[in-house]
DNA sequence: AAGTGGTCTAGACCACCTG
DNA sequence: AGGTGGTCTAGACCACTTC
């Protein structure tokens, strides 16, 4: 059968609508109608279906569940920012973290990790992946770096309770001072995606930090990926436009805001947040 | 033809492995073998091929070009995070920024939003949508709601020159000063992609705003989509774990770096970055 | 057993770019 | 014209869940 040639700009994006209308139509937890059903219903073949309702996943709109159906999510991914009457509370930071180490092994740093910490490639490094949670549930997959000679006896145990910049400093004697951390977001690949227990092509959250201690030594480099449908970075931000608008200019003193949001210009306090990388 | 039964777990990721290598032997910019080479190469169907090249477009890694072909991407979108030799020098922001206005419209707040800026939802608000570019290339999108009696004659020119902040002050007598402010990974939707241009589904950071003046009214909400490929957060933390081990415990100091990475608890100061939201 | 989502195939047509 | 990526189809088999 030949469809009609006329503009149809992406049956997908039809699909999508008429799937999002679906969903507002319905209270979260919700089930929606099956694959096939809908494929008939709209009049697509299941592979267009599915790549239609993919993206609805990767929004945090829709959930699947393997032999029962696809449900309106319950979690809006975008939930209400602001204040609750009175104050201007901020979301609290809840939950009970815990760790579970996945893989604790000593391997030879190799060129990037080496560049980072400023060892030799062929420098000896502790290197540990462990899974994050809260409340039981994976938040975060999370990679360590740690040249060996700073952390002699270091044990898996250690990884998983209490606070490693306090075991660095009590049984190290190492004091962190500093760090440079950068935040990206990006997308779970397969390993991710398993370990936090997202689907693949899932938004998270790519932090990368160097530790030094405080006389400038590296002591850690970490990679981790917070998923991004129940992890997000919440801040208050106290802003100060210039009281004297001939005095000196106040830009640059807004830390957490994208520089673009202030001013025609680029001057950003490497202080906080606000970052641009120029396309190399 | 029935394929071997064996354990193969998931032909999609053994392609992506493959491609992986050939990413990796080749250098930026350098094309790969099309798609129906690989499919032949490979010994899988070309939506198969198609799905695992997904994947590394979406981690940019691997750029599509419509008739030319498929290309090692040119930007690593994980590149040196930190210090070039002397200082600890924080890669600085670049570029020129400017905007376009895309939209200008007087609407009604509506629920959401009206509930956000604590208005009516049939109060009248001022509705710009505008593209942010660095150097001309865009970078965001921005969509901004503020209370339309705040800003009496705002016009479009308004939001394409200078900085947005100092016009409340000097043109409306509004002095901002506090803001809470949340970040989130996302994928980018159709809309968002051909105005940014990135592909669809390709990661992004969903900023949301709500700033509010001197005495506490909230001017204006914001919510603006940063392409994940060229933007990035980078932040220097100075840490300070407690010189007193037995004092008063230094948790909650770290702002920006998950609490996870810090003590088994999940105070944080709702200070800066770093906070969870639990699933309702 | 029957329904669901998860994966994969083989082939088709289109739009775009390069000779 | 011939290659490339972009989209879509119709159908198959599998794994999981529910009855």
């Amino acid at each position: 059968m030949v469809s009609e040639p006329g503009r149809s700009p992406l049956k997908r994006e039809r699909v999508r609508e008429h799937l999002m209308e679906l969903v507002e139509a319905r209270a979260p937890g919700d089930p929606i109608p099956s694959e096939r059903v809908l494929c008939e219903q709209l009049g697509v073949s299941r592979p267009t279906l599915r790549s239609a309702v993919d993206e609805l996943v990767a929004t945090g709109l829709l959930v699947r569940e393997h032999g029962r159906g696809m449900f309106v999510a319950r979690a809006k991914i975008t939930q209400e920012l602001a204040p609750d009457r009175d104050g201007h509370r901020l979301p609290q930071a809840s939950g009970t973290w815990a760790s579970r180490v996945l893989e604790f092994t000593t391997v030879r740093a190799g060129a990037r990790v080496g560049r980072r910490l400023r060892i030799s490639p062929a420098a000896e490094i502790a290197y540990i992946a462990r899974l994050r949670l809260v409340d039981g549930e994976p938040m975060a997959i999370e990679y360590l770096h740690v040249p060996a000679v700073l952390v002699p006896g270091l044990r898996p145990a250690d990884m998983e309770a209490g606070d490693f910049y306090e075991l660095l400093r009590d049984r190290h004697g190492l004091r962190v001072r500093e760090a440079v951390q950068s935040i990206e977001p990006t997308v779970t690949n397969e390993e991710e995606a398993r370990l936090i227990g997202v689907p693949v092509l899932s938004p998270a959250l790519l932090f990368e930090r160097l530790t030094c201690d405080d006389t400038g030594r590296p002591v850690e480099y970490v990679h981790s990926v917070y998923r991004g449908d129940r992890y997000r970075i919440v801040s208050r931000l106290t802003l100060d436009v210039a009281p004297d608008p001939a005095g000196r200019p106040a830009r640059g003193h807004h830390p957490g805001i994208p520089p673009g949001d202030l001013a025609g210009r680029g001057e950003v306090p490497a202080q906080m947040l606000g970052d641009v990388q120029p396309a190399p």
